[in-house]
DNA sequence: CTTAATTTTAACCATCTAGTTAATCTTTTT
DNA sequence: AAAAAGATTAACTAGATGGTTAAAATTAAG
Protein backbone atom coordinates (compact mmCIF):
# COMPACT_ATOMS: atom_id res chain seq x y z
CA UNK A 1 0.00 0.00 0.00
CA UNK A 2 3.05 2.29 0.09
CA UNK A 3 3.26 2.80 -3.91
CA UNK A 4 -0.40 5.02 -3.65
CA UNK A 5 0.81 7.90 -1.91
CA UNK A 6 3.70 7.95 -3.98
CA UNK A 7 1.73 7.81 -7.02
CA UNK A 8 -0.48 10.35 -5.76
CA UNK A 9 2.73 12.76 -4.96
CA UNK A 10 4.09 11.71 -8.38
CA UNK A 11 0.96 12.87 -10.60
CA UNK A 12 0.56 15.90 -8.46
CA UNK A 13 4.00 17.41 -9.51
CA UNK A 14 2.57 16.63 -12.91
CA UNK A 15 0.37 18.78 -12.68
CA UNK A 16 2.31 21.27 -11.18
CA UNK A 17 5.08 21.36 -13.41
CA UNK A 18 3.11 21.29 -16.15
CA UNK A 19 2.35 24.84 -15.66
CA UNK A 20 5.92 25.61 -14.82
CA UNK A 21 6.94 29.30 -15.27
CA UNK A 22 11.29 28.73 -15.45
CA UNK A 23 10.11 26.76 -18.98
CA UNK A 24 13.28 25.72 -20.88
CA UNK A 25 16.00 28.26 -21.16
CA UNK A 26 16.52 29.36 -24.63
CA UNK A 27 18.61 32.05 -24.93
CA UNK A 28 16.48 33.91 -27.28
CA UNK A 29 15.90 37.80 -26.57
CA UNK A 30 12.06 37.19 -26.38
CA UNK A 31 11.95 34.69 -23.66
CA UNK A 32 14.77 36.31 -21.29
CA UNK A 33 12.82 39.33 -21.86
CA UNK A 34 8.98 37.47 -20.46
CA UNK A 35 11.28 35.64 -18.06
CA UNK A 36 12.76 38.47 -16.34
CA UNK A 37 9.07 40.57 -16.82
CA UNK A 38 7.23 37.46 -15.13
CA UNK A 39 9.74 37.71 -12.25
CA UNK A 40 9.68 41.19 -11.37
CA UNK A 41 6.17 41.97 -12.29
CA UNK A 42 4.85 39.08 -9.55
CA UNK A 43 6.88 40.69 -7.29
CA UNK A 44 6.38 44.43 -7.61
CA UNK A 45 2.88 44.48 -9.63
CA UNK A 46 2.16 46.34 -12.64
CA UNK A 47 2.50 49.89 -11.16
CA UNK A 48 5.76 49.23 -8.95
CA UNK A 49 7.61 47.47 -11.42
CA UNK A 50 10.06 49.75 -13.73
CA UNK A 51 11.00 49.23 -17.23
CA UNK A 52 14.69 49.36 -16.74
CA UNK A 53 14.54 47.16 -13.64
CA UNK A 54 13.16 44.50 -16.00
CA UNK A 55 15.60 45.24 -18.88
CA UNK A 56 18.43 45.39 -16.38
CA UNK A 57 17.12 41.96 -15.16
CA UNK A 58 16.84 40.33 -18.74
CA UNK A 59 20.12 42.18 -19.48
CA UNK A 60 19.63 43.99 -22.01
CA UNK A 61 18.44 47.59 -22.60
CA UNK A 62 15.10 49.58 -22.26
CA UNK A 63 14.83 50.44 -25.56
CA UNK A 64 15.22 46.61 -26.75
CA UNK A 65 11.75 46.27 -24.02
CA UNK A 66 9.89 48.56 -26.44
CA UNK A 67 11.07 46.92 -29.55
CA UNK A 68 9.92 43.62 -28.70
CA UNK A 69 6.51 44.57 -26.56
CA UNK A 70 5.43 47.82 -28.15
CA UNK A 71 5.29 49.44 -24.16
CA UNK A 72 4.27 48.87 -20.45
CA UNK A 73 1.38 47.43 -20.59
CA UNK A 74 1.28 45.00 -23.66
CA UNK A 75 4.46 43.80 -22.30
CA UNK A 76 2.19 42.91 -18.44
CA UNK A 77 -0.53 41.26 -20.39
CA UNK A 78 1.66 39.00 -22.05
CA UNK A 79 2.78 37.93 -18.72
CA UNK A 80 -0.26 38.14 -17.32
CA UNK A 81 -2.17 35.13 -19.14
CA UNK A 82 1.15 33.27 -18.52
CA UNK A 83 0.71 33.89 -14.75
CA UNK A 84 -3.30 33.30 -14.62
CA UNK A 85 -2.22 29.95 -16.33
CA UNK A 86 -0.23 29.04 -13.47
CA UNK A 87 -3.11 30.35 -10.75
CA UNK A 88 -6.05 28.78 -12.36
CA UNK A 89 -4.72 25.24 -12.59
CA UNK A 90 -6.99 22.64 -14.28
CA UNK A 91 -8.87 21.07 -11.74
CA UNK A 92 -11.30 19.92 -13.61
CA UNK A 93 -9.84 17.03 -14.08
CA UNK A 94 -9.54 15.95 -10.35
CA UNK A 95 -12.94 17.43 -9.59
CA UNK A 96 -14.44 15.63 -12.54
CA UNK A 97 -12.79 12.35 -11.55
CA UNK A 98 -15.15 9.86 -10.17
CA UNK A 99 -13.37 9.37 -6.27
CA UNK A 100 -15.38 10.09 -3.35
CA UNK A 101 -16.47 14.27 -2.99
CA UNK A 102 -14.10 14.61 0.00
CA UNK A 103 -11.11 12.84 -1.89
CA UNK A 104 -11.43 15.19 -4.33
CA UNK A 105 -11.40 17.95 -1.85
CA UNK A 106 -8.22 16.79 -0.51
CA UNK A 107 -6.80 16.35 -3.89
CA UNK A 108 -7.77 20.22 -4.89
CA UNK A 109 -5.93 21.38 -1.45
CA UNK A 110 -2.96 19.30 -2.34
CA UNK A 111 -2.72 20.95 -5.48
CA UNK A 112 -3.10 24.18 -4.89
CA UNK A 113 -0.96 24.46 -2.23
CA UNK A 114 1.73 22.79 -3.77
CA UNK A 115 1.14 25.31 -6.58
CA UNK A 116 1.52 28.19 -4.03
CA UNK A 117 4.47 26.64 -2.32
CA UNK A 118 6.21 27.29 -6.03
CA UNK A 119 4.73 30.18 -6.43
CA UNK A 120 4.15 32.52 -2.99
CA UNK A 121 3.97 35.41 -4.65
CA UNK A 122 1.08 34.75 -6.45
CA UNK A 123 -1.81 35.54 -4.23
CA UNK A 124 -0.42 38.86 -3.24
CA UNK A 125 -0.17 39.74 -6.79
CA UNK A 126 -3.91 38.82 -8.04
CA UNK A 127 -4.90 40.45 -5.12
CA UNK A 128 -2.90 43.50 -6.34
CA UNK A 129 -3.74 43.43 -9.36
CA UNK A 130 -7.24 42.39 -9.35
CA UNK A 131 -8.05 45.37 -6.92
CA UNK A 132 -6.17 47.99 -9.62
CA UNK A 133 -8.05 46.96 -12.37
CA UNK A 134 -11.41 44.35 -12.02
CA UNK A 135 -12.27 43.90 -15.18
CA UNK A 136 -8.52 41.87 -15.56
CA UNK A 137 -10.24 39.04 -14.03
CA UNK A 138 -13.35 39.23 -16.12
CA UNK A 139 -11.82 39.64 -19.38
CA UNK A 140 -9.51 36.41 -18.43
CA UNK A 141 -12.56 34.46 -17.35
CA UNK A 142 -14.21 35.61 -20.22
CA UNK A 143 -11.96 34.51 -22.65
CA UNK A 144 -11.02 30.82 -20.41
CA UNK A 145 -14.77 30.40 -20.50
CA UNK A 146 -14.26 29.16 -16.78
CA UNK A 147 -17.59 28.49 -15.66
CA UNK A 148 -18.41 28.07 -11.62
CA UNK A 149 -21.92 26.64 -12.37
CA UNK A 150 -20.61 22.88 -13.19
CA UNK A 151 -18.04 22.82 -10.04
CA UNK A 152 -21.42 23.95 -7.74
CA UNK A 153 -23.40 20.83 -9.35
CA UNK A 154 -20.75 18.63 -8.60
CA UNK A 155 -21.18 19.91 -4.77
CA UNK A 156 -24.66 19.72 -4.85
CA UNK A 157 -24.93 16.14 -6.11
CA UNK A 158 -22.33 15.45 -3.48
CA UNK A 159 -24.81 16.75 -0.70
CA UNK A 160 -27.82 15.53 -2.14
CA UNK A 161 -25.90 11.66 -2.34
CA UNK A 162 -24.78 12.48 1.61
CA UNK A 163 -21.47 12.26 1.27
CA UNK A 164 -20.54 15.82 2.91
CA UNK A 165 -23.14 18.11 5.39
CA UNK A 166 -25.12 21.00 3.51
CA UNK A 167 -24.06 24.41 3.14
CA UNK A 168 -24.05 27.17 -0.01
CA UNK A 169 -21.86 25.70 -2.55
CA UNK A 170 -20.15 29.30 -2.74
CA UNK A 171 -19.23 29.71 0.64
CA UNK A 172 -17.77 26.11 0.28
CA UNK A 173 -15.74 26.87 -2.38
CA UNK A 174 -14.99 30.37 -0.77
CA UNK A 175 -14.04 28.87 2.34
CA UNK A 176 -11.72 26.56 0.84
CA UNK A 177 -9.67 28.79 -1.43
CA UNK A 178 -9.36 31.13 1.42
CA UNK A 179 -7.84 29.05 3.52
CA UNK A 180 -5.48 27.74 1.02
CA UNK A 181 -4.68 31.35 -0.62
CA UNK A 182 -4.57 33.47 2.10
CA UNK A 183 -1.04 32.48 4.75
CA UNK A 184 0.56 33.19 1.59
CA UNK A 185 -1.14 36.38 1.02
CA UNK A 186 -0.31 37.99 4.78
CA UNK A 187 2.95 36.03 4.44
CA UNK A 188 4.88 39.03 6.03
CA UNK A 189 2.32 39.14 9.16
CA UNK A 190 2.23 35.12 9.06
CA UNK A 191 6.11 35.35 9.26
CA UNK A 192 6.73 38.34 12.14
CA UNK A 193 3.36 36.73 14.22
CA UNK A 194 3.47 33.35 13.87
CA UNK A 195 7.14 32.69 13.19
CA UNK A 196 9.32 34.89 15.12
CA UNK A 197 10.23 36.49 11.63
CA UNK A 198 11.95 33.05 11.14
CA UNK A 199 12.03 32.27 7.32
CA UNK A 200 12.54 28.36 7.86
CA UNK A 201 9.85 28.51 10.49
CA UNK A 202 7.57 30.27 8.28
CA UNK A 203 8.02 27.67 5.51
CA UNK A 204 7.93 24.99 7.31
CA UNK A 205 3.88 26.02 8.71
CA UNK A 206 3.39 26.99 5.13
CA UNK A 207 4.08 23.14 4.19
CA UNK A 208 2.26 21.98 7.35
CA UNK A 209 -0.75 24.17 5.37
CA UNK A 210 -1.50 20.66 3.52
CA UNK A 211 -1.92 18.47 5.95
CA UNK A 212 -4.17 21.26 8.37
CA UNK A 213 -6.40 22.90 5.82
CA UNK A 214 -7.24 19.37 4.47
CA UNK A 215 -8.21 17.49 8.13
CA UNK A 216 -9.73 21.57 8.88
CA UNK A 217 -12.11 20.74 5.63
CA UNK A 218 -12.73 17.02 5.88
CA UNK A 219 -14.33 18.05 9.90
CA UNK A 220 -16.08 20.51 8.55
CA UNK A 221 -17.79 18.88 5.56
CA UNK A 222 -18.34 15.51 6.83
CA UNK A 223 -21.78 13.71 8.53
CA UNK A 224 -21.76 13.50 11.63
CA UNK B 1 -34.56 35.54 25.99
CA UNK B 2 -35.04 37.68 22.95
CA UNK B 3 -33.00 40.56 24.59
CA UNK B 4 -29.66 38.43 24.53
CA UNK B 5 -28.82 38.84 20.74
CA UNK B 6 -30.33 42.69 21.01
CA UNK B 7 -27.79 42.90 24.01
CA UNK B 8 -24.98 41.30 21.29
CA UNK B 9 -25.23 43.01 18.90
CA UNK B 10 -25.32 46.43 20.38
CA UNK B 11 -22.21 45.42 21.83
CA UNK B 12 -20.47 44.43 19.15
CA UNK B 13 -21.63 47.86 17.27
CA UNK B 14 -19.94 50.14 20.31
CA UNK B 15 -16.25 47.59 19.56
CA UNK B 16 -17.02 48.50 15.94
CA UNK B 17 -18.03 51.84 16.19
CA UNK B 18 -15.36 52.92 19.00
CA UNK B 19 -13.02 52.43 16.30
CA UNK B 20 -15.05 54.21 13.55
CA UNK B 21 -12.29 56.40 11.38
CA UNK B 22 -15.02 59.17 9.73
CA UNK B 23 -14.50 60.78 13.62
CA UNK B 24 -17.13 63.67 14.39
CA UNK B 25 -16.46 66.20 11.43
CA UNK B 26 -13.85 68.88 12.50
CA UNK B 27 -13.43 71.56 9.72
CA UNK B 28 -10.24 72.34 10.50
CA UNK B 29 -7.65 71.43 7.78
CA UNK B 30 -5.61 68.90 9.43
CA UNK B 31 -8.66 66.57 10.10
CA UNK B 32 -9.86 67.23 6.56
CA UNK B 33 -6.50 66.24 5.65
CA UNK B 34 -6.09 63.26 7.38
CA UNK B 35 -9.89 62.16 6.57
CA UNK B 36 -8.89 62.16 2.70
CA UNK B 37 -5.32 60.60 2.72
CA UNK B 38 -7.27 57.85 4.44
CA UNK B 39 -9.86 57.57 1.93
CA UNK B 40 -7.13 57.73 -1.19
CA UNK B 41 -4.64 55.45 0.67
CA UNK B 42 -6.57 52.68 1.90
CA UNK B 43 -7.95 52.65 -1.88
CA UNK B 44 -4.77 52.62 -3.65
CA UNK B 45 -2.37 52.28 -1.24
CA UNK B 46 0.94 54.16 -1.15
CA UNK B 47 2.26 53.91 -4.37
CA UNK B 48 -0.96 54.49 -6.36
CA UNK B 49 -1.80 57.53 -4.48
CA UNK B 50 -1.30 60.49 -5.64
CA UNK B 51 -0.39 63.88 -3.24
CA UNK B 52 -2.46 65.87 -6.19
CA UNK B 53 -5.74 63.73 -5.24
CA UNK B 54 -5.51 64.15 -1.80
CA UNK B 55 -5.27 67.54 -1.74
CA UNK B 56 -8.36 67.73 -4.27
CA UNK B 57 -10.24 65.06 -2.07
CA UNK B 58 -9.44 67.37 0.99
CA UNK B 59 -10.71 70.79 -1.09
CA UNK B 60 -7.42 72.20 -0.73
CA UNK B 61 -3.60 73.15 -1.98
CA UNK B 62 -1.04 70.13 -2.78
CA UNK B 63 1.38 72.34 -0.89
CA UNK B 64 -0.62 72.90 1.76
CA UNK B 65 -0.70 68.98 2.52
CA UNK B 66 3.72 69.63 2.81
CA UNK B 67 3.00 72.33 4.97
CA UNK B 68 1.30 69.92 7.16
CA UNK B 69 2.89 66.90 7.05
CA UNK B 70 6.50 67.34 5.77
CA UNK B 71 6.43 65.26 2.74
CA UNK B 72 4.27 61.46 1.53
CA UNK B 73 6.08 59.09 4.07
CA UNK B 74 4.86 60.88 6.83
CA UNK B 75 1.57 61.58 5.75
CA UNK B 76 1.33 57.65 5.11
CA UNK B 77 2.67 57.07 8.75
CA UNK B 78 0.04 59.04 9.92
CA UNK B 79 -2.70 57.37 8.42
CA UNK B 80 -1.46 54.11 8.69
CA UNK B 81 -1.39 53.71 12.70
CA UNK B 82 -4.92 55.07 12.49
CA UNK B 83 -5.71 52.36 9.81
CA UNK B 84 -3.81 49.43 12.23
CA UNK B 85 -5.74 50.56 15.26
CA UNK B 86 -8.79 49.77 13.22
CA UNK B 87 -7.66 46.44 11.90
CA UNK B 88 -6.40 44.85 14.41
CA UNK B 89 -9.54 45.76 17.57
CA UNK B 90 -8.85 44.68 21.06
CA UNK B 91 -10.49 41.41 20.43
CA UNK B 92 -9.12 40.42 23.87
CA UNK B 93 -11.86 41.34 25.57
CA UNK B 94 -14.12 38.67 23.78
CA UNK B 95 -11.12 36.07 24.46
CA UNK B 96 -10.32 36.46 27.60
CA UNK B 97 -14.00 36.55 29.24
CA UNK B 98 -15.47 33.31 30.41
CA UNK B 99 -17.47 32.64 28.03
CA UNK B 100 -17.62 28.79 26.28
CA UNK B 101 -14.46 29.03 23.67
CA UNK B 102 -16.43 28.18 20.89
CA UNK B 103 -18.69 31.34 22.09
CA UNK B 104 -15.54 33.53 21.96
CA UNK B 105 -14.56 32.20 18.41
CA UNK B 106 -18.38 33.19 17.44
CA UNK B 107 -18.08 36.44 18.60
CA UNK B 108 -14.39 37.01 17.44
CA UNK B 109 -15.76 35.94 13.58
CA UNK B 110 -18.52 38.62 14.53
CA UNK B 111 -16.81 41.30 15.12
CA UNK B 112 -14.41 40.93 12.56
CA UNK B 113 -16.95 40.31 9.51
CA UNK B 114 -18.94 43.50 11.03
CA UNK B 115 -15.56 45.46 10.91
CA UNK B 116 -14.65 44.26 7.26
CA UNK B 117 -18.22 45.08 6.20
CA UNK B 118 -17.84 48.37 7.30
CA UNK B 119 -14.50 48.64 5.59
CA UNK B 120 -14.09 46.29 2.79
CA UNK B 121 -10.61 47.52 1.41
CA UNK B 122 -8.87 47.16 4.99
CA UNK B 123 -7.55 43.27 3.35
CA UNK B 124 -6.19 44.20 -0.51
CA UNK B 125 -4.59 47.22 1.60
CA UNK B 126 -2.66 46.30 4.16
CA UNK B 127 -2.28 42.55 1.95
CA UNK B 128 -0.36 45.09 -0.73
CA UNK B 129 1.20 47.05 2.25
CA UNK B 130 2.52 44.58 4.31
CA UNK B 131 4.10 43.09 0.81
CA UNK B 132 5.67 46.13 0.21
CA UNK B 133 6.98 46.91 3.18
CA UNK B 134 7.39 43.97 5.59
CA UNK B 135 8.55 46.21 8.28
CA UNK B 136 5.81 47.91 8.68
CA UNK B 137 3.75 45.29 10.41
CA UNK B 138 7.13 44.45 12.36
CA UNK B 139 6.97 47.91 14.03
CA UNK B 140 3.26 48.22 14.70
CA UNK B 141 3.08 44.98 16.27
CA UNK B 142 6.07 46.00 18.73
CA UNK B 143 4.68 48.97 19.56
CA UNK B 144 1.27 47.47 20.27
CA UNK B 145 3.07 45.23 22.14
CA UNK B 146 0.78 43.04 20.81
CA UNK B 147 1.96 39.41 21.76
CA UNK B 148 0.73 35.81 20.21
CA UNK B 149 1.38 33.87 23.34
CA UNK B 150 -1.39 34.25 25.67
CA UNK B 151 -3.87 33.44 22.44
CA UNK B 152 -2.36 30.80 21.90
CA UNK B 153 -2.60 29.66 25.60
CA UNK B 154 -5.98 30.06 25.62
CA UNK B 155 -6.95 27.75 22.89
CA UNK B 156 -4.47 24.91 24.41
CA UNK B 157 -6.31 25.69 27.17
CA UNK B 158 -10.07 24.77 25.47
CA UNK B 159 -8.32 21.78 23.90
CA UNK B 160 -7.04 20.43 27.36
CA UNK B 161 -10.74 20.75 28.79
CA UNK B 162 -12.05 19.28 25.49
CA UNK B 163 -14.07 21.87 24.55
CA UNK B 164 -12.84 21.60 21.20
CA UNK B 165 -10.88 19.08 19.21
CA UNK B 166 -7.23 19.52 19.32
CA UNK B 167 -4.78 21.16 16.17
CA UNK B 168 -1.89 23.45 16.04
CA UNK B 169 -3.17 26.55 17.72
CA UNK B 170 -1.41 29.05 15.07
CA UNK B 171 -3.03 26.76 12.12
CA UNK B 172 -6.60 27.37 13.78
CA UNK B 173 -5.85 31.06 14.19
CA UNK B 174 -4.73 31.58 10.32
CA UNK B 175 -7.83 29.80 9.49
CA UNK B 176 -10.37 31.61 10.94
CA UNK B 177 -8.48 34.92 10.11
CA UNK B 178 -8.26 33.67 6.30
CA UNK B 179 -11.84 33.03 6.36
CA UNK B 180 -13.27 35.93 7.41
CA UNK B 181 -10.69 38.39 5.51
CA UNK B 182 -9.99 36.36 1.89
CA UNK B 183 -13.44 36.95 0.62
CA UNK B 184 -12.81 40.52 1.14
CA UNK B 185 -9.18 40.69 0.16
CA UNK B 186 -10.74 39.10 -3.12
CA UNK B 187 -14.07 41.21 -3.43
CA UNK B 188 -13.46 41.42 -7.47
CA UNK B 189 -13.15 37.74 -8.09
CA UNK B 190 -15.88 36.82 -5.98
CA UNK B 191 -18.15 40.08 -7.53
CA UNK B 192 -17.31 38.30 -10.89
CA UNK B 193 -16.96 34.49 -10.64
CA UNK B 194 -19.98 33.97 -7.26
CA UNK B 195 -21.74 36.97 -7.93
CA UNK B 196 -21.94 37.41 -11.67
CA UNK B 197 -20.53 41.10 -11.46
CA UNK B 198 -23.79 41.80 -9.50
CA UNK B 199 -22.47 44.45 -6.18
CA UNK B 200 -25.99 43.88 -4.61
CA UNK B 201 -25.05 39.98 -4.98
CA UNK B 202 -21.74 40.37 -3.40
CA UNK B 203 -23.06 42.71 -0.73
CA UNK B 204 -25.42 39.87 0.05
CA UNK B 205 -22.80 37.42 0.01
CA UNK B 206 -20.60 39.15 2.42
CA UNK B 207 -23.17 39.40 5.05
CA UNK B 208 -23.59 36.09 4.87
CA UNK B 209 -20.14 35.06 5.57
CA UNK B 210 -20.83 35.69 9.60
CA UNK B 211 -23.10 32.64 9.86
CA UNK B 212 -21.41 30.55 7.05
CA UNK B 213 -17.47 30.97 8.72
CA UNK B 214 -19.52 30.33 12.56
CA UNK B 215 -21.19 27.46 11.50
CA UNK B 216 -18.05 26.07 9.18
CA UNK B 217 -15.52 26.78 11.95
CA UNK B 218 -17.34 25.40 14.81
CA UNK B 219 -18.24 22.05 12.90
CA UNK B 220 -14.06 21.85 12.62
CA UNK B 221 -13.35 22.07 16.14
CA UNK B 222 -16.15 20.67 17.67
CA UNK B 223 -15.28 17.57 19.43
CA UNK B 224 -17.32 14.78 17.84
C1' DC C 1 -5.43 99.89 14.01
C1' DT C 2 -1.04 98.07 13.23
C1' DT C 3 2.07 94.50 13.42
C1' DA C 4 3.38 89.87 13.72
C1' DA C 5 2.38 85.19 13.18
C1' DT C 6 -0.07 81.72 10.83
C1' DT C 7 -2.45 79.72 6.94
C1' DT C 8 -3.11 79.33 2.01
C1' DT C 9 -1.98 79.84 -2.72
C1' DA C 10 0.13 79.96 -7.53
C1' DA C 11 4.03 79.16 -9.84
C1' DC C 12 8.05 76.78 -10.08
C1' DC C 13 11.87 73.01 -9.80
C1' DA C 14 14.05 68.45 -9.78
C1' DT C 15 13.62 63.90 -10.56
C1' DC C 16 11.87 59.81 -12.18
C1' DT C 17 10.09 57.09 -15.86
C1' DA C 18 7.64 55.42 -20.11
C1' DG C 19 8.51 55.83 -24.54
C1' DT C 20 11.24 57.55 -29.04
C1' DT C 21 14.95 58.19 -32.35
C1' DA C 22 18.73 57.69 -35.00
C1' DA C 23 22.83 55.46 -35.33
C1' DT C 24 25.65 51.01 -34.86
C1' DC C 25 26.41 46.28 -34.75
C1' DT C 26 24.99 41.55 -36.40
C1' DT C 27 22.91 38.27 -39.25
C1' DT C 28 20.76 36.82 -43.43
C1' DT C 29 20.03 37.08 -48.29
C1' DT C 30 21.48 37.47 -52.96
C1' DA D 1 31.27 40.47 -50.95
C1' DA D 2 27.51 43.75 -51.08
C1' DA D 3 23.10 44.81 -49.76
C1' DA D 4 19.22 44.31 -47.01
C1' DA D 5 16.98 43.14 -42.96
C1' DG D 6 17.01 42.50 -38.17
C1' DA D 7 18.74 43.23 -33.41
C1' DT D 8 20.82 46.34 -30.07
C1' DT D 9 22.41 50.55 -28.13
C1' DA D 10 23.14 55.48 -26.31
C1' DA D 11 21.10 59.57 -26.01
C1' DC D 12 17.11 62.00 -25.88
C1' DT D 13 11.96 63.75 -25.09
C1' DA D 14 7.58 64.44 -22.81
C1' DG D 15 4.88 64.10 -19.10
C1' DA D 16 3.89 63.05 -14.41
C1' DT D 17 4.76 63.71 -9.65
C1' DG D 18 6.86 64.83 -5.11
C1' DG D 19 8.47 68.67 -3.18
C1' DT D 20 9.88 73.98 -2.75
C1' DT D 21 9.43 78.99 -2.67
C1' DA D 22 7.94 83.41 -2.28
C1' DA D 23 4.08 86.08 -2.17
C1' DA D 24 -0.80 86.88 -0.72
C1' DA D 25 -4.61 86.27 2.44
C1' DT D 26 -6.17 85.54 7.00
C1' DT D 27 -6.04 85.51 11.86
C1' DA D 28 -4.10 86.73 16.40
C1' DA D 29 -1.56 89.94 19.39
C1' DG D 30 -0.28 94.32 21.20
Amino acid sequence: MIFLPLLLTNWLNQIVNSTKMNSIKKDNTEDKILDAATEVFLEKGMEGSRMQEIADSAGINKALLHYYFRNKEKLFDAILSKIMNIAFPQIGKVLFSDLPFTQKVENVIDIYIQLLLKHPQLPSFLIKEMNRNGSLLFQFIEKQQFKIAPIIDAIEAAMDRGEIIKMPPKHLIVNIIGLCVFPFAARPMVKNVACNGDDKLLQEFLKERKKEVKAFVIRAIQPQ
